[in-house]
DNA sequence: GCAAAAATGATATACGTCTATCAAAAATGA
DNA sequence: TCATTTTTGATAGACGTATATCATTTTTGC
């Protein structure tokens, strides 16, 4: 009924523990003969690691940071709460997880945080990127330091990290022009389309497959070129203030932050309301599917970004393969199938 | 830089290991005065019981048990699978999971699966359910043993498991009610509805939910009594056939199984479809979306259900909170935010 | 102030793996 | 065959917790 322990193994082997252990851990010096029999009792037995107990020996310890833009962002606040609550629950398995503000979208920012980490001793670090040459150098001396490195939310050169954990921001950005496309149901239409920055990668992909989608499969709506906003809810709210009084605009589509500001001039509104698109799952985003003002929230689930972030830089640390994980996808929400717990969230901010 | 054991507790408490564990693990008889000053050290050193050298030290093991519908209905062979693959990844920490199949949604045959499982020593249970009174008895001595029981995909009589691991089935309803509302795109309509069966908890309440928001939110469309299918393809296909040919149908919604037959009908048919939801992503439903005979998937994750599940059972089995873990929300796929896994997954099952 | 009860301390063993050390045996090469 | 190298065996301590035992000290009630 108790699992075999590599003690059983070694007897099943015919050969003593240390050697097993050689097999095991392969330390080398060990006969090929030896290890086909290890190997062939481990499977019989169906031996696995106990990796409690190795761990324990070891006295591993996972100390991970988390390199996230400074400001107060409500998604990267939510990312930030989600990391500590995540960092929490894992103190036990000598998981422990610091966050570090970087400046919020400048290479020379980000450089200098990561040139910092060097000093630091850590096991993996999760970054928030950009695509930036300047950045690899540093990230590949951390590497050399044997430093588990990954992308998150928005990717690192490729060659610089070992994972990159966010969205396909061109699906996100196909997946919303589906959804505006389809509520044409068939008729023509304009939407107006808003974006923080073209620099921002995610903005330029996110809006490149919403052209993409609605050009092929529903030409009969017309993109109009984006407003750029800074992604400043100053900026969009007067921007979509002026655009609400256009004749035959039929959708607003906000790759972008900023939210807020779109979702004051809506409410301000009167009569029928453009079909309205935004991305990210938050406070107001979510009053507002709520309330009526926006029809659709493509959400990148930051919680499921972060559990995926612990596990894929254990797993690295580790230097084992990944355990089943949800994959990563562009979420649509409506006011139906909104989550519970981004209330519970909210309420919780609120109660600090 | 080491965290701090359970001596260290005790040192900086001023009492003997002895004491700190008796806190540590209430074993009564101790002094308030004591309690106080170990709760104290363990907060001021920030004291977290190292899980692996308790689990290591306690020699826990967890044996899980899933009761699965038989069959070959493509969701549930997909929930076998995940099974399968999350219990390979847990073995190093003594999870062994084994699914057991019962007779598809007859009462009898529950019950006596859940008496045979009396005579096992599980010490978790997941139960692909049923809301029937039968179940309570045996449920409840099942309990009594100390297993932890949860309901999954479909729940049990409330009082008889500590937790359900499913989505809202009226709320999957509402969003297929919204989808098909906004595609509409303000304009009148005709939908017709498919079920297995309204005396199927779940289809009910889908359609519940997907009537609602229609007649709440887009009253020009209409929702057509559901045709019964008894989730058989062939009757879908026959049945869809023919509803094809009707004037005015610009929707249609199967809350249950059977796909492959309305989709081979959709296949056939020429000229301009009607807009159309299923649910759950499957090879052929994906396959579908992919070549635009459908429109939308509203899917439940199963992934994310057994991973909960498996998260949720070993909670309840070690008595503690629970970890961070992804809500289950009805998530709706579109040919713009497939995961890729499914594919991969599909092309494995082609190569056994 | 005394007996009984309650609380505490000291300590030992076990869990399964990792790591290291030293001696002994087997294989290899000339 | 002998010296050298390679492989193997035996074993012990450490990791941090759980659990148990037994002796000792402190508290409680009267």
């Amino acid at each position: 009924m108790t699992s075999p322990t590599l003690s059983d193994v070694a007897r099943a082997a015919g050969v003593s523990y240390a050697t097993a252990d050689r097999v095991i851990n392969n330390r080398g010096n060990v006969a090929d003969k030896s290890i086909a029999k290890v190997r062939e009792a481990v499977t019989s037995l169906g031996y696995v690691r106990n990796v409690a107990a190795a761990n324990l020996s070891r006295g591993r310890i996972y100390r991970l940071a988390f390199l996230i833009p400074r400001g107060s962002n409500a998604f990267f606040n939510r990312i930030r709460q989600h990391i500590d609550h995540a960092a929490a629950h894992q103190a036990s398995e000598r998981v422990t997880a610091e966050v570090i503000e970087v400046a919020a979208f400048a290479v020379e920012g980000l450089q200098d945080s990561i040139l910092a980490l060097l000093e630091r001793d850590f096991d993996g670090v999760a970054i928030v990127g950009l695509q930036s040459a300047a950045l690899e150098a540093p990230l590949a001396e951390l590497r050399a330091k044997g430093v588990a490195v990954v992308g998150l939310v928005s990717d690192l050169p490729h060659a610089a990290r070992a994972a990159y954990i966010g969205i396909d921001n061109i699906a996100a950005g196909r997946t919303a022009g589906r959804m505006v496309g389809l509520a044409h149901g068939g008729q023509g239409g304009q939407v107006q389309t808003f974006a923080g920055s073209l620099d921002a990668r995610d903005h330029a992909e996110r809006l490149a497959g919403f052209r993409e989608v609605l050009n092929a499969d529903f030409p009969q709506v017309t993109v109009l070129d984006p407003i750029m906003t800074k992604d400043d809810a100053q900026v969009l709210r007067a921007q979509t203030q002026e655009v609400l009084t256009q004749q035959g605009l039929t959708a607003l589509y906000n790759v972008g932050a900023g939210n807020s500001g779109l979702i004051a001039a809506l409410r301000g509104g009167q009569g029928k309301r453009p079909f309205c698109v935004v991305h990210e799952l938050v406070a107001h985003s979510r009053q507002a599917l709520m309330e009526r003002q926006i029809d659709l929230v493509i959400d990148q689930r930051p919680d499921v970004e972060i559990n995926r972030a612990f596990t894929v830089l254990r797993a690295l640390i580790d230097a084992k393969d990944l355990p089943p994980m949800p994959e990563l996808v562009p979420t649509i929400y409506v006011r139906d199938n909104l989550p519970a717990d981004a209330l519970t969230d909210q309420m919780k901010a609120q109660d600090k």
